[in-house]
DNA sequence: TAGTAGATAGAACGTTCGTTCTCCTGCTAA
DNA sequence: TTAGCAGGAGAACGAACGTTCTATCTACTA
């Protein structure tokens, strides 16, 4: 078993575990068996539930997509300005950096394995992304900042860069650089 | 077959093929027939020069390494001085990144498959971005830039983001973004 | 109460995987 | 001359892959 969470269903089970076992080893390298043992879940559920393998994958992206758009919803929320919005995020991906995808960008990774751009995989990849830097242009925008689309490319790049780089060489270093360098964009 | 090289022994061209299918896409999702048929070579002709595949995507790896070890050491020669060295490493980038590297940087790529960071693998990516990282540093110290350290860790931030942005999201605004802020890094 | 949907259990399917094996040809260095 | 090695051709191996199937049990609900 991969964790455990009260109240889930045997979908939610499922979903979650090999989310994680597909992020954490990679895709092609987790087989359903493996998948559904640590889920303690049986075929017949994951079939009733998912066409294929691959209908899990695009599931487990979709859900790293819903939960950062959670997260980034949560932080407008909190947020008393937008200025502070924009400091919320950068800590935001600080922190993301070092505690939870300490195994670089799913989206990145995903895309390493699925070289077809017309791949539903990589389509979910591109609207992510797509999102993303017009999220970050928009708070941007709303902070007043002079180029916001410049702003929003250059967070997006130090993002993909410090999750890399706090997975293959030191974390503390590559966070402290993106912070800084970060905080000087947003300012 | 992928291409064609004149001169080439067997075993050139099968680590040739594999490398560029490995690359192009992904290392797990690429099966050993496939190089083989690919490569037009026979099984006995790979498992006589390689113990296995695991063998012959550590080679790949091998390989790419040397290579851009080899763009270094000819750019450390064409360069009139050391100021003009950092600039032909920027300009380098750029063309790699828009011309041959259009997949993510395979070292990155590879380790999205490869968990363990004990593993030959990862071991070997370990080394090639250590390599990369001291020798910019020393390329800028000899420049006369202030802090070495701080560009050499920037430029290899800028870099993993550059082929990374090259392959997922438009590339000319990618480089021409990496090209400012890496130019401005150097000077 | 009967019916339907979700879940469990386990066998089985055909395919592909990486690997090993045998047999044959041609070159070349001892 | 002959032994040895690189390479080609193809069969075969067991294991793992993703998928489909049947059978049984439970919970909800029309």
């Amino acid at each position: 078993m991969v964790g455990s969470v009260p109240d889930e269903t045997p979908r939610e089970r499922l979903l979650r575990t090999a989310s994680q076992l597909f992020y954490r080893e990679g895709i092609h390298s987790v087989g359903v068996d493996r998948i559904l043992s640590e889920a303690g879940v049986t075929r017949q559920t994951m079939y009733r539930h998912f066409r294929g393998k691959e209908d899990l994958v695009v599931a487990h992206l979709a859900l790293e997509d819903a939960t950062i758009r959670g997260l980034f919803a949560q932080a407008s929320v909190a947020a008393k300005d937008p200025k502070e919005l924009m400091r919320l995020i950068v800590d935001g991906i600080a922190a993301d950096a070092t505690r939870y995808h300490t195994r670089g960008c799913p989206f990145i990774n995903a895309s390493a394995e699925y070289p077809n751009p017309d791949h539903p995989v990589r389509k979910l990849v591109a609207e992510h992304r797509e999102w993303f830097r017009t999220t970050l242009a928009a708070a941007a925008r709303a902070a007043g900042l002079s180029d916001p689309k410049a702003v929003a490319a250059g967070l997006v790049l130090l993002r993909d860069a410090t999750l890399i780089g706090a997975y293959l060489d030191d974390p503390k270093r590559v966070v402290h650089t993106f912070r800084n360098t970060a905080l000087g964009l947003i300012t």
